[in-house]
DNA sequence: CCGGCGTCGTTTACGCCGTAAACGGGTGGG
DNA sequence: CCCACCCGTTTACGGCGTAAACGACGCCGG
């Protein structure tokens, strides 16, 4: 039922053509020769094959391999198996800031805090979409201080998230509130929403089995189930996603016109 | 918390109080051998070693020995690693039937929806709590079925989750949305809880290091951080958690409503 | 009473895993 | 010219999940 490990085995060396360099020692910058690791190379490697044979599959030994390399020489580059998922996620997470054309999250001239946490609740949505098979390791994996919550799992995020809300009107209290009714509603949607696009991908690929036998196995004791199959199975990921942010910002805004019109310290979300 | 059948290590025949049980259907019957394994025994004690020692320490060997037993002898009745921790996932779910006194979720004449998913959301919360260290498996194991969202992981559950929303007026679209709602609601609540609960419990277990030499490490970079890092500290999970499942039980009810009275097939959430 | 057989845990073995440690080749600076 | 260092390889070890063969033991029909 689970994807289990792979599967076809080995069949490793495939492409001599990774020696054929041209160019001098630094001349030109550094030769950007195949074979030469970095950790960066090494960061974006595993990335690409958990995306490609998912987590379950990726072992030091056929990373390596994957890279045209025996696995020990990934241990010059990274202290060890943990560090390197903890670099994957760290890796994956950053392409917040540099991708998305004009939408960077980062400027300050932001349209207000709404914009800021609309803009922010799509990139991420986006890098889980973009990673399904890695979005689980940025739910799971202990963050660096027990206060930071994933999806939004580094400090400068972290920081740029109050600041926003502060310039908002937020009081602190009233910020970090915020801070962790909007991370739950992140992450509750998008893991759900990874888990899905995997679940129905790994239905794709084993069609075998006992022919239609146990398709719908004992549905007839879930009535309920039954009848509103097909509409289980349909996807409103992205309607549901856009409508759960307007409601958590509806929130958040009554709470801050409240806070401000009577004065006092609410800061309770 | 939780019973807990077995605990201590390997030295079987321990207690012989087992033994003085009232008669079976056929004279002694089986005499209750501590070192007796079945299914649910071995399940019990993944379970209360996931709580102990953490999920990565478990190991088939660790378990094995954990009941006094070789690996090996675990396969006659667990197919596999795999299977094992479907089977812990199950049982520990299944907690929300047997154990709360009165409050059974299961039962149909409930006060209303409303109380069906307060009852609910509490189930689910406690035995997150009850089981830091085994929710993330809720959280994260593929389900039965792709419409299966965590962790409302069993058929029988999200059946009678549809089936009351239905006797609550909720039209089949409404439910199953509300069904979608309510589940990404529960799992980012409860995962991020047990998380931080993870956290907080592995910085306590290894108060080595350099002394206090970087406990803010460069802080002076994030004033806001800074600023609250005693409010990002402090853990009002439980004021959250009812904040916002009552959010979400007042938006359902104004879907309900609007629904209603508009007449038309609403449904969308 | 007994002999075979089913049940259940153990032993042995295999291939893969993460990684410590020793190794070697090529290259650039003295 | 040579040697020291960088960097990837080789070898090795203990632990993992699990297949397969192996016994010990209790029951049951003859």
């Amino acid at each position: 039922m689970v994807p289990t490990i792979s599967d076809q085995t080995s069949d490793d060396v495939r492409d001599p053509d990774l020696v054929a360099v041209q160019e001098g020692p630094e001349a030109a910058g550094e030769l950007t020769r195949p074979a030469g690791l970095d950790r960066e190379k090494i960061l974006q490697a595993a990335i690409d094959f958990i995306d490609e044979q998912g987590l379950a599959a990726l072992t030091m030994r056929r990373l390596g391999s994957s890279l045209g390399v025996e696995a020990m020489a990934l241990y010059r580059y990274v202290p060890g198996r943990e560090d390197l998922l903890d670099g994957v996620v760290d890796r994956v997470v950053e392409t917040l800031w540099d991708d998305r054309d004009g939408d960077d999250i980062q400027v300050v001239d932001h349209s207000g805090w709404q914009d800021y946490l609309v803009r922010l609740a799509h990139g991420m949505r986006r890098i889980a979409l973009a990673h399904p098979a890695v979005f689980p390791l940025v739910a799971s994996r202990p963050p660096a201080a027990p206060w930071v919550r994933p999806p939004l799992r580094s400090l400068r995020l972290v920081e740029s998230f109050l600041g926003t809300l502060r310039e908002g009107g937020f009081s602190d209290q009233a910020a970090v509130a915020a801070y962790r009714a909007y991370s739950s509603f992140l992450l509750g949607h998008l893991l759900l929403e990874v888990t899905q696009i995997g679940a129905q991908v790994s239905l794709l690929d084993q069609p075998e089995g006992d022919e239609q036998a146990q398709r719908e196995t004992d549905m007839s004791e879930y009535p309920n189930l039954a009848r509103t199959e097909s509409l289980l199975g349909q996807d409103k990921s992205a309607a549901e996603f856009e409508e759960s942010l307007e409601n958590l910002l509806d929130r958040l805004e009554r709470v801050l016109h409240e806070a401000r019109n009577s004065g006092g310290d609410v800061g309770d979300l």
